[in-house]
RNA sequence: GGAGAGGUGGCAGAGCGGCUGAAUGCACUGGUCUUGAAAACCAGCAAGGGUGAAUAGCCCUUCGUGGGUUCAAAUCCCACCCUCUCCGCCA
C-alpha cells in the first residue's frame, strides 16, 4: 500500500511514476473521493467532538444533583446526524480504501522502463552453458525414462500440474532442500524457521496477494456446504500459501520492533500452492508451472534505509545456491511493466536449461519498501521514540522444483543418467548417479 | 467432541454505565542525590487517523473482532474469533 500522504500531496508526480508499471491511476475519481473524504471526515469528527463534550457535561450535571431534562432534549438529535454522516463518510473511506489497495507500489528509479519480460535488463552472467556431445533431453523425457517422475499417476490421483516423484529423483529433491536450508543457515545467517502452510486472509492481505489476487490462491472452507455459512466461509477460510513469504513476513505484522532487533534475517522451507489460473496453455509439460511445488524462501526485515543493500546481499545468497550446485545463470533486473504488484525493484534469477535450450526464472528477488509494511503495520521504534515502518525484502533461494529439473537437465550423461552434483552427495549417502 | 474459565497498555493486573485512554506494580526514559553504581525520591512513558508547513497545537478512534442498546459503553445485549483448564479422542 502508497503512503495515503504521497498520493495526497504528490498525486500528479505517482501517477505518472505508476505509468512506469504500465498501471494508470484515475487522477481524477482519486481527487474526487479524496476531496469527500476530506469534507465529511471533518464534519464527522467535529460532530463526535459536540457530542462528547455535551455527554460529559450531562454527565457532570446528573453527578451533582441537577435536572438534565433540558441537556438530554438539546442532545436527542445528534444521534441520527451523526449516525448519518458516519454512514457516508464509511462509505467514501471504504470505496477511496478499495482503491488506495489496488494500487501498485511504485517503481524504483533504478527499473527499467518497458512493457513485457523482454525489456528486462541483463546485469550478469555466471557460468557456461554446457556443450553436450549428444543432444539434450528435457526433464520430463529424462525422468521418466528414469522411473523418477511420473506425471500421469499424479493426473489420476489428483489432477494435471501435479508430479509424483520417486526413487533417487526423490530423494534428491529432499537433498536439494536440506543443501540450500543448511547453506543459507549456517553461512548466511539466517534463522531458520517453521511456518504453517496455511494463512488467513489478514497475513494475505499484508503482502499483497489479497484482495486483488484472490483467484490465484487456494482457498479451504471451514464451514459445511451450507449456503446459510457462506459469509462465515468468506470470513474466516483459510488460504494454502502461495509462497512462504506471506507466512515468514507476517510473523512481524502488527509488531513494533526496537532498533537492535534489525535486520531479521529467516528462511524457511515450504511447498507452494497456485490456481495458476491466468496461465492454462503455458508450460503445461513437465515441473516448470505446478499447483504445488516446494521453495526455500529468504525474508530480511530491515530499516527503510538498508534495504536496497538488503536487497544486494540478498540476490547474492540466491546466486550462491546456483553457483555451488555449478548451473549457469543470467541475473535480470526486471523491468517496470514485469514488476510485481507490491514490488519496487525485483531481480530474477534465470537458470539455464539445455532441454529447453533457455535460461528459466529460478529465483526472484524483491524489495518491497514499504509497501507490505504499512499493509501489516510492520514498524521499528527509533531515537525520537517513534515508529517508522520497516522494510521488507525477499526472494526464492531457491524454488526447488525448478532446481531439479535444472540439475537434471544440466548433469544428464548420454545414456539418460543424471550425474549427482558434488555438493549434494552428503546429503544422498555419497551416492554419485542416478540412473 | 463434551464441560468450564477468560481475552484490558511492553508485561502483570484493577475497573463492570458518565469526571477512565484507562488505578496500581514491574519494565523503560529523563532528572535529583552519589567519586561511580545501586537504592531512594521526582517526572515522563500506547497506537492509528484527521487537520496542519510542522516530528507544534487541537480533534477523532481504539480495552479480542463485528453489530446492537444509550445523551453517554472497557463496563449492558447478540454473533463470531482466539486462549487456557478438565474429560474424551488422536499423529
Amino acid at each position: 500500500m502508497l503512503d495515503p500522504q504521497l498520493l495526497r500531496n504528490d498525486l500528479q508526480a505517482t501517477a505518472d511514476q505508476l505509468l512506469i508499471k504500465g498501471y494508470a491511476l484515475n487522477v481524477e475519481k482519486y481527487s474526487e473521493l479524496e476531496k469527500r473524504r476530506k469534507t465529511l471526515q471533518v464534519a464527522t469528527e467535529e460532530l463526535q467532538a459536540e457530542r462528547n463534550s455535551r455527554s460529559k457535561n450531562i454527565g457532570k450535571v446528573k453527578s451533582q444533583g441537577g435536572d438534565v431534562d433540558a441537556l438530554l432534549a438539546e442532545v436527542a438529535q445528534f444521534g441520527d446526524k451523526l449516525k448519518a454522516a458516519q454512514r457516508e463518510l464509511d462509505e467514501v473511506q471504504s470505496e477511496l480504501n478499495e482503491l488506495i489497495e489496488a494500487i501498485p507500489n511504485v517503481p524504483h528509479a533504478s527499473v527499467p522502463k518497458g512493457t513485457s519480460e523482454d525489456d528486462n535488463e541483463e546485469v550478469s552472467r555466471w557460468g557456461e552453458p554446457s556443450t553436450l556431445e549428444f543432444e539434450a533431453k528435457d526433464h520430463v523425457d529424462l525422468g521418466e525414462a528414469i522411473g523418477g517422475l511420473d506425471f500421469a499417476v499424479a493426473t489420476k490421483i489428483t489432477a494435471s500440474r501435479f508430479v509424483v516423484m520417486k526413487g533417487g529423483l526423490a530423494r534428491m529433491h529432499r537433498a536439494l532442500t536440506q543443501f540450500m536450508l543448511d547453506t543459507h543457515g549456517q553461512d548466511h545467517g539466517y534463522q531458520e524457521v517453521y511456518v504453517p502452510y496455511m494463512a488467513n486472509r489478514h497475513s494475505l492481505f499484508g503482502t499483497g496477494q489479497l484482495p486483488k489476487f484472490a483467484e490465484d490462491q487456494f482457498k479451504t472452507s471451514l464451514a459445511a456446504d451450507d449456503p446459510n455459512q457462506k459469509e462465515e466461509q468468506d470470513q474466516h477460510g483459510l488460504y494454502m500459501i502461495p509462497t512462504a513469504e506471506v507466512t515468514i513476513t507476517n510473523i512481524v505484522r502488527d509488531v513494533i520492533l526496537e532498533q537492535g532487533e534489525l535486520p531479521l534475517k529467516m528462511v524457511a522451507h515450504t511447498p507452494c500452492f497456485r490456481r495458476e489460473a491466468g496461465s492454462y496453455g503455458r508450460d503445461t509439460r513437465g515441473m516448470i508451472r505446478q499447483h504445488q511445488f516446494e521453495k526455500v524462501e529468504l525474508v530480511q526485515v530491515v530499516p527503510a534505509g538498508d534495504s536496497y543493500d538488503a536487497l544486494e546481499q540478498l540476490t547474492g545468497h540466491a546466486e550462491k545456491i546456483l553457483q555451488l550446485l555449478n548451473l549457469p545463470y543470467r541475473k535480470v533486473t526486471l523491468c517496470g511493466g514485469d514488476l510485481g504488484f507490491a514490488a519496487a525493484k525485483t531481480y530474477d534469477l534465470e537458470v539455464w536449461l539445455p532441454g529447453q535450450n533457455t535460461y528459466r526464472e529460478i529465483s526472484s528477488c524483491s524489495n518491497f519498501e514499504a509497501f507490505q509494511a504499512r499493509r501489516m503495520l510492520a514498524r521499528v521504534r527509533n531515537d525520537k521514540n517513534k515508529t517508522d515502518l520497516v522494510h521488507t525484502i525477499n526472494g526464492s533461494g531457491l524454488a526447488v522444483g525448478r532446481t531439479l529439473v535444472a540439475v537434471i537437465e544440466n548433469y544428464q550423461n548420454g545414456d539418460g543418467s543424471i550425474t549427482i552434483p558434488e555438493v549434494l552427495r552428503g546429503y544422498m549417502g555419497g551416492l554419485t548417479l542416478i540412473e
